[in-house]
DNA sequence: GATGAATGAGCATTCATTCAT
DNA sequence: GATGAATGAATGCTCATTCAT
């Protein structure tokens, strides 16, 4: 019945801790910060994590452990068409962005560092897991002829977080160009992430696909 | 002959500056690694800048001093079709940004923490510039029929911006990709220079190009 | 039986504090010279009281909360004529003075500085409740016709106040003036205390007593 | 005819020096506030006066040249009583005192320091003048007999300048006390100097004479 | 004679971490 | 298991002073 404590504390300064990371840099981010914001006692991320820089590793593994996973479902699906599934992967890409925003500014300031730490190593996989379902599609779409040869694929995922993390990071600056000020921040994001997939989409089609 | 010293230092400390802060960041470099690094006594850099955050804010007015300025002279080249104006835009482009990396990856983490200081003023600036030049050039191709109308341009910079950022970013997880390791650094970067060029030409072109 | 550590800590650190700020000033002390002298670490000044500047205000709150007290009961005290409290009050300001002789020499240096910071709220009530205890004896003395009307009763403790200190400050000057480098330390203190008291007493009677 | 300007220079940090030491104390006062507000360059102070410490041995000898002048004349009239003779001294004091107030607000402040430095010995050269000018007076009184015997002289001088260094630094507390926050500043100045010397002439005219 | 540049020492404070309880 | 107390190291910055010119 009762849930250890412990367990929700953890996952609780987990939270806290990616949330101000993110927000203002792991250096500049204090022990005390994170134990202030999580209303827990300054000594806890010593005693939960071991030290600062293995509760930031501690939260890279959290997001390792569900990478991929319905994406995979849909690969295997022989019902969609390539363009399709690349449709759903872009769709799935964006989703998990918008739905994990700090963390995703979080893992772009890490790999600004690009220090050898574990958490490059989960950064990698994931990018290795991102290209390699891409190489999927590519191939298969290849093989049906609806794609075109020589294609840099490592380009276009450079294209596809590049883009994601350029518009999030500046999204203020964009609302103002584009005179959205009025909007809801709810109404905005969902209007962001419309644009942010049809944009991805018409680029990786257009990149794909063969020239009638 | 004998350029003033002080001004030497003054710009060396800056260099330095802009590389360590590039690399480590901002808060996890110290004053202290500044002046080793740059061969001059702590004190130094009050005494030239005032403090470390306005040593930051030196760096990036230094850079906005020169934002735009051969570009401009494209623009108004009659000669140019408004393709040939976007395609010497986008070499300008990449060629500024292969030439200031370290300024670049210091302003990508300014960028994230998006704080209300002088330097987001500059970064502002030099979007906006980007923004506008790209602007008067597709508004050209669009009067004169070469373009398409609804073209959503900050997404275009976007892309512009956030693929050469994720690019550079991730650029060793790139040459591992395609196995270049062979390559000296020199030659991996004109490698790369050339791919991102070309990358993001084709993708404005057939953006931006009428269908036939 | 076992005093909390801490508490003993705390109080340790602020009579140092105090000694150290009333011999060598407030800004000349440093907090290293502070935590040295007490033996503990330099963090802790900090992790007790916040800041130097906060410790120096827990000192004079240590002091706030003891102004006045048994001097309350002699005012109370039927049994006494006005000049006998007025005696009374006397010998208890110059107890006072004489057993916190560096708090009243820090107490000196803070009235000299006169910034609008807590101390000075502190020391405001520490003269206006000598002010008012005063002037409640002079009051009840003029009523009984046994003191004279007109008296200038802030004067009065600025010269009680004023000669208390001028006295402790020039010390050394009195005893080599008055030839009394034979006398031990304490000796020497209890003949400044009598002559002190003496001296203060005939000043305030020949200025309240009606003359005959 | 063209006074060396350097002159000039040096009485005028001189002066700023002594209002910034009076005002925050020495080790609170900067080379660098004193230069600021003198107009000078920093190195200035360390070219005139050798170091910091130096410039407040200059101004204390400054001031050391021109104590006791006026006043020795007044002992030698001989149509003046030695109670005459003691209401000029003390007016000669609060004369003067008012007229120095940012010396001798610096002067309470090195009394508070008691080290051996140069300043101490104009410190103690000044106490001393007033003690043997009073002195010489009481002297003179008790041989006409109109002075008491056993006269405690150092105790008289402890009072004459507590009063007024206590009077004057709680100036703003004696102001309010006495609700005269509607006097001009020079006319609340006149106010205490005519306060303070009748004051001190009913304290010492009371101490000193014989009753009848 | 006068000064901008430069320095090394010192400042108060905050840091991540450890430890006794 | 959990925490307040404590620590040594490092932080950005200011200091009085010196020096080359």
């Amino acid at each position: 019945m009762t849930e250890h404590q412990s367990t929700d504390k953890r996952g609780h300064i987990l939270e806290v801790a990616q949330q101000l990371f993110a927000k203002n840099g792991f250096t500049a981010t204090s022990v005390r910060d994170i134990a202030k914001e999580a209303g827990v006692n300054i000594a806890m991320i010593s005693y939960y994590f071991g030290s600062k820089e293995k509760l930031l590793e501690a939260i890279f593994l959290a997001h390792s452990e569900v990478v991929g996973l319905q994406i995979k479902s849909v690969l295997q699906n022989d019902q969609l068409t390539p363009m399709e599934k690349l449709e759903k992967l872009l769709d799935g890409f964006v989703e998990k962005y918008f739905s994990q925003q700090s963390f995703h500014r979080l893992a772009q300031r890490m790999q600004l560092r690009n220090t050898d730490s574990p958490i490059m190593k989960v950064l990698h996989e994931m990018k290795q897991s991102n290209l390699d379902l891409l190489r999927q599609i590519v191939s298969e779409g290849q093989k049906k002829g609806d794609f075109k040869k020589n294609i840099d694929i490592p380009l276009l995922t450079a294209t596809m977080l590049g883009t994601a993390n350029q518009l999030m990071t500046t999204k203020a600056f964009y609302k103002e160009v584009n005179k959205l000020e009025s909007l809801s921040e709810e109404a905005f994001q969902k209007h962001l992430k419309k644009k942010l997939s049809l944009h991805l989409k018409s680029i990786f089609k257009v990149l794909l696909k063969h020239e009638p």
